[in-house]
DNA sequence: CATGAATGAGTCTTCATTCAT
DNA sequence: AATGAATGAAGACTCATTCAT
């Protein structure tokens, strides 16, 4: 037994964390029906299948258990736009570009998923939440998109353009369209939506984002 | 009394109207202070220095007087938006900075208005609610910008540039400014956002926009 | 309708307080008949023939209702103390006869008073209550007993009697008696307490508590 | 196994005593502490270092602990008190004041102890348990200690002077003693206590209790 | 034996709604 | 019309007890 213990640490370990997901999982869904305000415990235990009590188990309160789900979404988001800038080839024009193709993207751009970030904007306490826990992310998403943008500019002489001013027309366009796809997901058009980022970015920066080079986002 | 009742007819009515907005505002304070799912009646009762009764009084049910509230804030926004079409002067790229002017004025982007609207949008059940409050107002304010749009293509002939991704894009801008001043109300740079729309309006409409323009939005 | 609110102020104001009275007769029933420890807002209300949420509504939690028990306790204690003081001719050994009769009394030697006094000696929290609201008055107690041996003392030449001791075992005795009372209530025999009481009042103070004298506490 | 069983007689069963008594220890802290309405039995198990489901395993329910714990103080007490009756040399009079000075030594007068015995009177549901568990034992010790009177009275020809009602006073005050001492352990003062017990014997037995015999207790 | 995860009944508390005044 | 006391349903949280490992 103690050799089995040693051979597998952590199983309970495991466990629980794998209760943990489950229970954010659970938490997820329910907020994206019920929304924020209306969840309960009852219904995030039940989403899971599991008893009452379980929830204030794993997560000591209700409070902890919504804050845990933020940081949850943020890691997952998080762990996407590092990997998406990792795998860009080095390209300004080309990872900018990405980068606002994956806020688009079903795994980001996910009823369920907004719906939860649209939650805690739209709730003055968890507003405060929010902060805490996406404040040094949100920072960091800012710095690399403006950074991004001031190669591109660097690149192409455009003069009189603000790196700030754009990057933060780019993560405002964004968050707008989440906005739309949330209202009226039924109405919403990703491809629409891609194209009003790419019209913007082409109007902005003509020579990289030239429509011939659409999908290669090369400087001849 | 009957007389009296005969001489000042509605005065009733009137003061009736007058309690209604008075937990109206009340009510925007208070979802602005606590958020949407924090808010009691007795809340709103207390800020409004009423008594405890006095919402299901007026407007029956809690639903009730959130409706209301929303309604009273889209027929506000809606009046100013009617208001600054027909100001301006027949020149629709004039009119569409006008209209782009206008949701970032103080009176719009106001944090406790947008408290209230983000706190809609966050919550499932209230997403619901606006819909059917708002969705002909917001497709109205759709067609009016896209229809703007159009008339400055064909002004100007910029081809390939198309008016339903120009007006989604600059609905979303807005849209995501109102959230970046929301959750960063210090940070927030009015004439930044106003620089960043400027830019995009330049950069897709240069004719209409060009510098020297700026204030004018004058084709020669 | 101002005439009669002006004629009867406070009518609300006496309802509300003949709640907070009931309930609080209400709580000692409860605790006396379930224990500090046991009893439930629910048994509370229902012993008061009232609703549920009535508890929160007259004393905001229940730990303040308790407090309000102990509080009302102690006030009904100490107007009987200070009024048996009052009426006693001024003859000290008489009054002091007089207050360890009065601890025997049925009002207060009362199982369901002591089943909350000893409810709140007895739970480790609660005793920190009690010091808090109860102190004061129990120095005072303790103060006017010691002083009554003082004169007591002084009168007889009973030398080498300490004040401070007979004055401690006095208020010992009283406590123990009630505890036994508490326990036992069957089998406790109020004038074999008082007449233990005696006893040792004779003993310390032979000629204050002669036999003959019993009821006239003279000296001669 | 079966060999180190018998090689081994009983391993088992004294562990099994020794966690019992652990798990008493821990509950008697916890009292002390909490106060037996709020003690859970994770704060025992907590304080006794071991896992959560352990008293359910070796008691069953938190009730029975509680009970096994009451008879584990009232064995302690009365082991002592038969020792002391014991040891003292069939002198009444001295094996009187020795079982008082007993009430008011250390480990008996003992913050933690005397936090329990009122817990358990202080609650009328524990009540109804010590009443099972001690009422013998209280029984006899009111046997004894009266019998030890009527010895001492019959010695000195106390004429008046009623076995019970003094023996009946020594209880009650030793143990109103014990809820000054619980109730403000700091200011209480032990051979204050003790002298006034004393004060009261020799008032009542002056032939035994001589100021000059205060250490003899011996009738010339 | 021992562990600690899981359960679910029970409790305090909040709050929309009702209603007598 | 207005007040605010009262109600009772619903939710977060606690905890004794169970049970798989």
């Amino acid at each position: 037994m103690a050799l089995i213990a040693k051979e597998r640490p952590g199983r309970r370990a495991l466990a629980k964390e794998r209760r943990r997901r489950q229970l954010i999982d659970a938490t997820i869904k329910c907020i994206s029906k019920k929304g924020l305000g209306s969840v309960t415990l009852a219904d995030v235990a039940k989403e899971a299948g599991m008893s009452q009590g379980i929830v204030n188990l794993h997560f000591d309160s209700k409070g902890n258990l919504l804050r845990e789900t933020l940081r949850f979404l943020i890691e997952d988001y998080d762990a996407l736009f590092m990997q998406t800038v990792k795998k860009s080839s080095g390209n300004a024009a080309e990872t900018l570009r990405s980068l606002m193709e994956m806020d688009l993207k079903p795994v980001i751009c996910d009823r369920r998923k907004l719906a939860v970030w649209f939650a805690f904007w739209g709730e003055v306490k968890a507003v405060r939440t929010y902060q805490k826990i996406c404040a040094a992310y949100d920072d960091k998403y800012d710095k690399v998109i403006k950074e991004l943008c001031r190669q591109i500019i660097d690149e192409g002489n455009y003069d009189g353009v603000d790196a700030g001013d754009v990057s933060g027309a780019l993560t405002s366009l964004t968050e707008g369209f989440w906005l739309s796809f949330l209202i009226n997901p039924k109405s919403f058009d990703r491809a629409a939506a891609m194209r009003s980022i790419e019209s913007y970015l082409r109007a902005v920066f003509p020579k990289h984002y030239h429509k011939e080079n659409q999908r290669e986002n090369r400087i001849k």
